[in-house]
DNA sequence: ATACAATATGAGTACATGCGCATATAGTAA
DNA sequence: TTACTATATGCGCATGTACTCATATTGTAT
């Protein structure tokens, strides 16, 4: 149980979460959407999803992370107030301005 | 938003909340209920009061906690969550057994 | 096969956190 | 005053965390 909150407790991972709370993203988008290095990207989802918050799946080259629908069913409480609260991170705008950006300029070839 | 989660990340911290939830404390008794070191007591609950989850108030020389009025208005659902989330803690049921014996023992001079 | 792209991960560093011990600070009581 | 109780806090230590850089791994494309 503390493992959710501690996923929690980074500015970066909220960041993360409000985006892949509109739908699946992969590293890279993450990566260009918060200015993130590859490997700093890579290592806070493989944390949210150590933490049982996120599932990841790979395509080709690519590793695409979205919510756990399990943690989903068993936090609803949780991911509601999340999906809330997060608006109030000050770069919830921007980043997910970034977001809409990423996913209408296909950045990483797919539909 | 990440202090709050910061200080849901602890074991302790979870405990004593449980603990709160079902009415203020002071800290001597947070140390019986839970087997807790006096200051190892004093500063995670100061560590939940940082985070605006806990209120205190001094009275003799007790330093009573609570939840905090504000924090639950403005954070309905993370608490609610909390409430019920909290009752699979594995010590859940003995240190609120505790905390009973604690309250009609009436440890700390208080009514 | 080679070259390239996306992702994951080991190593090193800087900083944060939790703990115990000792001590400081109040308040009470005689 | 002195003695006692409850609480807070400084210090040192051990452990954990976030980051960067470099490298490994895996898949694609030629």
């Amino acid at each position: 149980m503390t493992d959710v909150f501690k996923a929690l407790s980074d500015e970066t991972r909220l960041r993360i979460l409000s985006l892949i709370l509109k739908g699946e993203m992969c590293v890279c988008e993450i990566e260009d959407c918060l200015g993130l290095t590859q490997s700093n990207a890579s290592r806070h989802l493989t944390a949210l999803k150590n933490a049982g918050i996120l599932t990841s799946s790979k395509q080709a080259q690519w590793a695409y992370y979205k919510l756990n629908e399990d943690f989903c069913n068993e936090n609803r409480e949780l991911v509601n107030y999340l999906t809330e609260k997060l608006k109030s991170l000050s770069t919830y705008e921007s980043d997910n301005r970034k977001r809409e950006k990423c996913k209408q300029s296909d950045l990483c070839n797919k539909e």
